[in-house]
DNA sequence: CGTACCCTTGAAAAAAATCAACTTAAGTGG
DNA sequence: CCACTTAAGTTGATTTTTTTCAAGGGTACG
């Protein structure tokens, strides 16, 4: 009951690929006739990878293609020295695994699945191409790749500048606001993709540094916990214990939908 | 005698921008004619900021320019509401200050001035069309996006997952290695641009513990320290002891000079 | 010759890691 | 369906790392 058939909400429907594309690159740019046409005849290899699989070895060169996550969770992550793990990001579907290798010739960090994956595969040249020559899908790539990079930099703050607590409720409201962005969790209830270890490798804690905060954070009332089920039962209160603010998502940079819309804190 | 090598001090010499701008591109990508003259034609305001001024400020609607740094070291850095800093970047001449503003509508971070700054301000709209509408120009700014991407994940993996000691052990060797690119510190002395607060701010740290971790590294006889300059004694085990690795520096990824050359560690 | 601004050092407190069991939940194969 | 197996979660005791608090010391520079 578990190869691919158990999602969310049954859906069965043989997506298209291009119109997956077109529909997010939308959200940042919107795309012109001749941009729409030049993504419908590109190519997509659709593949499936297994939970553990890397995508991208830290350190060799790329593949020939790069990955469109389709469906399933993937993480971007660092093995230092010493053997210990940092996860860089955390990847949902709508997302390129491997951008960088547009124009980087080697992989400077691991692309892992961390559930069965559903992916499109689009050959590198081609999707240098479409990125170069077509100043949409230009912009929409580039908002992409500079929202990520501003995720990236809030987690280094997270990590660098912030105690164990407020690390994991920072994360928790990301994690809330980016499942709700895609339509997910109707309600305060978040089911935790990422095991405690997970959560360590994120906010740079062990484990078991975890387990006490998450503990620290129902004893406090700010979450709910039942088996991998985290309950958010005091939005404003977990904010700000992990002094988020959404800012950084640059969630108003969203093309339709509420476009200008300047969400202060 | 290296080309940029005079620039740390003798600097009266009123340095034509744009040929700046088109050699610094012209590392990552050939520029072609037309891309040449595009850039040619885009006029460059020169602007003085003092040390401590702010470019950027978190929070606020990016200025109508973008500014490409000419002179001097700046900072991007975020505060937490608790009032800690990260730092989170170190800009070196030749790096732009503001691109993520060509398509981001916030800034989500500051940008501060280290030291007394030259830089060019470029109207915001016009730089976009240069990335947009020449190929090469595009690609070039890319790779400098994705390669400070890069560095980022590389310091989210020092402060998340290296212990103190090897957290500065590491910046140093960054730090070295990328004066050595740009062609100053003919040898292993290297003259710190930050004080002891700032490398605390940078490596998660506080000032204090830095400098018992610094007086560490001279226990050991890896460094030498003589005021603020540090030479390096022992650029391997100093490494080591960094576990760095420069590979997410992609410095084989300039496109003149010694392509393809893969420098391992 | 002050006065910032850094750097330095020691002692105590706090945060987080490590070590060592033990419990629960989930998946596997008979 | 149940015993077996494995991965994940939990908890306490201890040690290490890092911060905090407090107080000097150095040095560049107007």
């Amino acid at each position: 009951m578990l190869p691919g058939g158990r999602r969310m909400r049954g859906r069965r429907r043989p997506m298209d690929v291009h119109a997956l594309l077109i529909r997010k690159l939308n959200l940042r740019c919107e795309m012109g006739d001749a941009a729409c046409a030049a993504i419908e005849a590109t190519p997509f290899v659709p593949a499936d990878i297994a939970t553990g699989d890397y995508l991208v070895r830290d350190g060799h060169r790329p593949a020939p293609y790069c990955s469109l996550l389709i469906e399933g969770l993937a993480i971007r992550h660092k093995i230092t020295g010493g053997g210990n793990r940092q996860i860089l990001a955390v990847e949902t579907p709508g997302d390129f695994l491997d951008l960088q290798h547009l124009f980087l010739d080697t992989a400077d960090h691991n692309v892992e699945a961390l559930s069965p994956l559903r992916v499109a595969q689009v050959d590198r040249a081609a999707l240098r191409s479409l990125t170069l020559d077509h100043p949409r899908i230009g912009e929409a790539l580039w908002t992409e790749a500079l929202i990520e990079a501003s995720v990236t930099r809030e987690w280094l703050a997270n990590v660098g500048r912030r105690e164990g607590r407020a690390r994991i409720a920072h994360l928790l409201c990301e994690m809330a606001l980016r499942a709700e962005a895609v339509g997910i969790t109707p309600e305060d209830l978040l089911t935790l993709p990422l095991t405690q270890e997970q959560i360590g490798d994120v906010t740079g804690l062990t484990a078991i540094h975890v387990n006490r905060m998450l503990k620290a954070l129902v004893a406090d009332g700010l979450i709910e916990q039942s088996g991998r089920h985290i309950r958010i039962l005091d939005r404003v209160l977990l904010a700000e214990t992990g002094d988020f603010n959404p800012r950084y998502l640059h969630l108003d940079q969203i093309v339709t939908g509420m476009a200008g819309a300047d969400r202060a804190a």
